[in-house]
DNA sequence: AGATTGACTGCAT
DNA sequence: CATGCAGCCAATC
């Protein structure tokens, strides 16, 4: 495997591969990733330079809400560019993995 | 080289 | 039903 790269560029690969208006959750991204936890995906958006065309606004949290880390400023640019794609937020701020929930079983 | 932190998750209370 | 605690492993100081 491409075990070269570090750990969040392979992350990051996999974020790239989430469609427009579709979201999933970090535990998810781990299992894509394979070898890694959740947590290594968060730490990994967190060091995410925007920039790359990186859509790490579609990666949130498994409660299908965008994890309010930092101040708080960049959760709420998040969820505008997220509804701009096309996703559907709840009255609780909540995603709806029904409509939006992209989880694929493995990498295409 | 060691210690700390972090966009999370699942289970227990 | 809501809240708390421990586990996860790499990156950064």
């Amino acid at each position: 495997m491409s075990t070269d790269l570090p750990l969040y560029e392979r992350i990051y690969a996999v974020v790239c591969l989430i469609p427009p208006g579709k979201v999933t959750t970090y535990g998810h991204i781990a299992r894509l990733v394979g070898g890694c936890s959740a947590r290594m995906v968060g730490y990994a958006m967190a060091a995410t330079p925007d920039g790359r065309g990186i859509p790490w606004q579609r990666v949130i949290n498994r409660k299908g809400q965008i994890s309010p880390h930092g101040d708080g400023y960049g959760t709420v640019m998040q969820r505008a560019i997220l509804e701009e794609e096309g996703v559907d937020f709840n009255a609780n701020g909540c995603v709806d993995f029904t409509k939006t929930g992209w989880f694929p079983e493995q990498l295409p």
